[in-house]
DNA sequence: GGGAATTGGTTAGCATACTAACCAATTTTG
DNA sequence: CAAAATTGGTTAGTATGCTAACCAATTCCC
């Protein structure tokens, strides 16, 4: 079939781009003391606007929550969060973010939306809608299981990195959890 | 701002994308005893019809020479490659597939083929290549170093650009690792 | 009410990537 | 030719991700 080359171009390239991406933004955010997992976790604090579990911030970051534990403990080591025991749920850490961090978000932002255009000038929109697209499609299909057995297994984690909002709709496997109004937090 | 969603959006799924598709294709290779870094390892080893040096490992790969250090040493403790001193320069290490990792070459890439067409099945081969078209675009842009470069361009290999020397200088960590007197290395 | 299941978080151990610093061999140059 | 620069490989240390196994608290359900 011949397309053995083109595939696995395809598979390279998505994984070439993301990490040069990934990379170029982490070189930018360096001079803050920042890395690309820290950021992001700092964006999602910022948008929640409101204290996060660990397990609703593994959710949002999309990744597993051991991975998170580190993350966070870095973080927390840096001072740019804190973390309280949940005085409703003695099994939750609520998250918050630290005064350092609320200083510097703009400045993630900025430099991330900077990087952005840098990276996406000169491309059509249109173009970029089908990659996008395209993108979500495959990532879908990856995410799914190829298990059949529906019957509450799934441990899948990831999922739910909130598509800026518009509910694409594409898994609504896991953690349907407490869905945090913009109070509370945990219970 | 209001583009600060979108565009985080496009970073966020291209990075999910292609992770959701190398921990499929992990997931599936898993019971051969493989996982990404070991496989593409191999089928680049594979292509090469040839011997390679540890430096040409990591430029195809795309990753840097200390990564590929501890891949080649995972390799070679279960017996997937052979290393062995170059006669003609004592500095390189020659990489050999074994045996094993040439029978089931052929298993690696026919799990990645059925992957690659599950996961991209049904979408247009137009949109396809609008999609490569893009990201091979994003890709070369982000990997390309802010300060001029202007150099000749090398299509196929894209190399990583990277170090512009800037010089940081930390001085830190004195070190003075004398250790392994292992000289032998090269006859 | 009380045991079972679920959920939040942690630790342990591994895989994969990076940078910085270094050695040894080879090439380049003054 | 010898000193300097470059190249190939390595080690150390760190970051980021995973799974498995595990407590502790909470919720479910009979």
């Amino acid at each position: 079939m011949s397309d053995g080359e083109t595939a696995e171009t395809l598979g390279q390239l998505l994984h070439g781009t993301a990490r040069a991406w990934r990379q170029k933004l982490d070189q930018r955010l360096k001079p803050m003391g920042l890395s690309q997992a820290k950021w992001r976790t700092l964006m999602h604090l910022s948008i929640a606007e409101d204290a996060l579990t660990q397990a609703e911030i593994a959710g949002r970051l999309g990744v597993e929550e051991p991975t998170v534990v580190t993350l966070l403990h870095r973080l927390e080591r840096e001072a740019w969060i804190t973390r309280t025991n949940s005085p409703h749920d003695r099994r939750c850490k609520m998250v918050l973010l630290g005064r350092r961090a609320q200083r510097v978000i703009a400045q993630i932002k900025a430099t991330a939306d900077k990087l952005r255009h840098e990276l996406l000038a000169g491309i059509p929109d249109s173009d970029l809608q089908t990659c996008m697209r395209v993108l979500a499609r495959i990532r879908d299909r990856a995410e799914k299981d190829e298990r059949r057995e529906s019957s509450a297994r799934q441990p899948s984690a990831r999922v739910l990195a909130e598509h800026n909002g518009q509910t694409k709709q594409g898994h609504s496997i896991p953690r349907k959890r407490t869905l945090r109004g913009v109070t509370g937090g945990c219970k």
